[in-house]
DNA sequence: CCAAAAGTGTTCTATGTACACCCATGC
DNA sequence: GCATGGGTGTACATAGAACACTTTTGG
């Protein structure tokens, strides 16, 4: 039986706001001292758990039992590169609330965030494989309001907006961006109000009931 | 090694139009008399050898070695549902020209083209994937201008049209539409014209320079 | 000359975009 | 009372949708 010499693994690309910029956690390899070498965090496949369970899993060990969004991104398997890499990669992306924190243990290495224009060096393919997860999540961004998976339970719609600029890498009109995103029916205003400086803000949050995708067509621009 | 446990495989989603329906490409069931189950070709994953090449040898060996529209579709793999099946599917799928013929091998089962509306009863959750491909083939043409690759080299513009008409389910407009698919710039005309009934039509074919994904807006309807 | 399919522009409507001022609070 | 961020509507430009007749060939 040939598949003995295949290596199956889930990998997660996961994202989250950290000091007001986009981040991707990221976990060192110490693979006989390969210094400043960083890779995606991930899990050979086990059998009896559904392979999104499986992200879910790898995601929760980092940072809690913790809601968040998750979605296939890709299989990778180019298995005619190197014949001793014989790998299945199947990767997920996730979106995680800012305010969430890394779970601590103690005989893990410690995983990391790291800005996406701040990369280090990573192994084999997982540079393309974010590459291309960053793609994906802007694009999901333009056409499905996604935005708030970043935010905590509460937010306001600057920060929701402030969010979608960092992502898109634009400036967007606030009034066009209230008007849509709020067209787009997903959040709805709460009783809540937060203090801070200038005027309170009204705090939004993801409606239950919300359609998980927009059919409609792209929001931002 | 728990993997030993697990199945990899390939299986590939081929779409083509037969006699002016879209149509799928299924291979029977003969597991012990199981009357009249079919499912979609595949084969179990094997090392090296990249995970779209197999893809692509699966499709070969029903239809020959002529081009096609490849994509990656979804990995499935509800480990959790069956102990005993304990099955991880990447799944490919694939646009074949109409005019392609079906090769037909002594020793295997003879493959068959099913409308999507006369679908036979599947194997697993092969009914849902088939689903799922047909939804990301409606998106793909609605976006992106990928429906002359299941026309032959030379088209017209009207049969393109029928194309897009079969497989949206919906009327279009001949003027709009005309003038869409020309501005996606993805065909150009060719000195060719069809004779028929009627004045002979213009023929086009796909540009090789042409960008591979429209990033522009959506295309129809 | 008639049948059959190919080919061709313009008007109207809807959507997207640009833009500037008042409001509520803390200090 | 002023500095700070929150909140609001309208006019214009562009893209999408609806629409009917002329052209070229074969029989």
């Amino acid at each position: 039986m040939q598949n003995q010499l295949i290596q199956m693994e889930i990998r997660v690309v996961i994202f989250s706001l950290k000091d007001s910029r986009l981040s991707v956690l990221l976990l060192p390899i110490q693979l006989e001292r390969l210094p400043g070498l960083w890779e995606l965090p991930g899990r050979e496949i086990q059998p009896g758990l559904s392979l999104e369970d499986q992200a879910g899993q790898s995601i929760q060990k980092i940072v809690g039992d913790r809601e968040f969004y998750l979605e296939q991104l890709y299989t990778y398997g180019d298995l005619d590169h190197n014949p001793e890499d014989q790998t299945i990669s199947i990767i997920y992306f996730a979106l995680i609330p800012s305010n969430i924190q890394i779970i601590q243990s103690k005989n893990a290495l410690a995983p990391c965030w790291f800005p996406i224009e701040e990369l280090p060096r990573l192994a084999t393919n997982h540079q393309d494989i974010l590459e291309y997860a960053l793609r994906r999540l802007r694009y999901k961004l333009e056409y499905s309001a996604v935005g708030f998976e970043l935010l905590p339970e509460f937010f306001s719609l600057s920060e929701l907006q402030h969010t979608y600029e960092l992502i898109l890498g634009v400036k967007l009109d606030k009034r066009n961006f209230r008007r849509r995103i709020l067209e787009a029916g997903v959040i709805e205003p709460t009783p809540q109000r937060r203090m801070g400086e200038g005027r309170p803000a009204q705090l939004y949050r993801y409606r239950d009931d919300a359609i998980a995708e927009v059919k409609a067509r792209r929001l931002f621009p």
